[in-house]
DNA sequence: TGGAAATGTCTAG
DNA sequence: TAGACCTTTCCAC
């Protein structure tokens, strides 16, 4: 999937083009059409994510939402709390493939210089007009080559005929969101919503943790399962993929098979301080990392055309750009693990 | 046209 | 741990 910063993506894209917006929900597919049903004609009036979890209430009357940011304070007791009470919440999660996809007005998210017109499985390409430049959707975001205007307009009708299998359309006066292919799409109630929070690992861009860090660093030191099966652990660490996983481990120079008891305390720190910079990266510009061994220069170049490569993951053969040692590749859990037996030795 | 693969999670055994 | 599930893309045939 579509790791954490992904989501993160999707709730900033929803909460900048539909939030406090009417909505007319339905289900081109069929397959979410009594869900639709309970959501169609609501104001969107928050939207944020948990690690993977997609969260976006809806609610007859936005005015207790004035000015709030989207997730703060769940757990708070209060005329907010009361009113997210009576709201209708949409969880989403985007399993193995699923995608957003987002027409008309699409504002730009972080760092994007045009609205993107699809987050979630990476597979999605296809062949959109953005403004008057054409341009190709790559993993999170129109191929570059084009600086596109500040907020991008998809040429062609409003709204556009569903496309494939589109479980959820969320439809506003100026923007479609289109959900296809996610494993999970319900709508819940506000304990719901709360006891998902409990029991997810923490979450950098969520406040929810009194002390997000020591948590991560508890939680993996309980624990003598394989480190490089920890960070997957959702209530563990909220967010991280295989991806994630597999460069994080290899920046932190630390062999995936170290027991969660035995990683040394700063190891860990270090390790989720290197999580938040990269979620922050990832949120900021779709990117989910650059290469340590590049200059500041070759970094944004990476960013601004896309060329992202990996360290380790998908490289299985190809020679460790550190040590030149073949990257190698195991199974761990049932899930690919792409590591550097030659610098990974911590 | 068929099959495999893909940034994931759940459940049955 | 194997299998199920949700959907699309890409490549071999």
């Amino acid at each position: 999937m579509p790791e954490g910063h992904s989501v993160h993506r999707v709730a900033l894209q929803l909460g900048a083009d539909l939030a406090g917006r009417r909505v007319a929900a339905s289900s081109p597919q069929g397959r979410f059409a009594a869900g639709a049903s309970l959501l169609d004609g609501l104001v969107l009036v928050e939207a944020f994510a948990v690690g993977k979890h997609l969260l976006v209430g809806f609610a007859a009357d936005a005015a207790p939402w004035a000015g709030v940011a989207p997730g703060a304070r769940l757990s708070d007791d209060g005329p907010l709390a009361e009113a997210r009470a009576g709201a209708r919440w949409l969880r989403v999660h985007l399993g193995l493939y699923g995608a957003w996809d987002f027409h008309g007005r699409v504002s730009p998210i972080g760092r994007e210089a045009f609205g993107v017109g699809s987050i979630g499985a990476p597979r999605l390409r296809r062949a959109v007009r953005i403004g008057e430049q054409e341009g190709e959707l790559t993993d999170d975001g129109p191929r570059a080559g084009a600086a596109g205007p500040a907020s991008a307009v998809v040429v062609g009708d409003f709204p556009p005929e569903p496309v494939g299998q589109v479980r959820l359309r969320l439809r506003g006066a100026e923007t479609v969101a289109d959900l296809r292919g996610p494993s999970r799409c319900e709508v819940i109630d506000l304990p719901a919503v709360r006891a998902l929070l409990d029991a997810a690992g923490p979450d950098p861009r969520v406040d929810h943790w009194p002390d997000p860090e020591a948590t991560f660093v508890a939680r993996v030191r309980a624990r003598r399962v394989a480190v490089g099966q920890l960070l997957m652990d959702q209530s563990v660490v909220s967010g991280i993929g295989n991806i994630y996983r597999a460069e994080m481990l290899f920046r932190a120079r630390l062999s995936p098979f170290v027991p969660g008891t035995a990683v040394p305390v700063e190891t860990l720190r270090a390790l989720w301080r290197d999580w938040v910079g990269l979620l922050d990266l990832g949120i900021d510009t779709g990117v989910i990392l650059v290469r340590e061994d590049h200059d500041a220069a070759q970094q944004e170049a990476a960013i601004a055309d896309r060329s992202i490569r990996f360290a380790v993951y998908g490289r299985a053969g190809e020679p460790c750009y550190r040590c030149g040692t073949p990257v190698a590749l195991a199974d761990m859990a049932s899930r690919k693990l792409y590591w550097c037996p030659g610098c990974q030795t911590g």
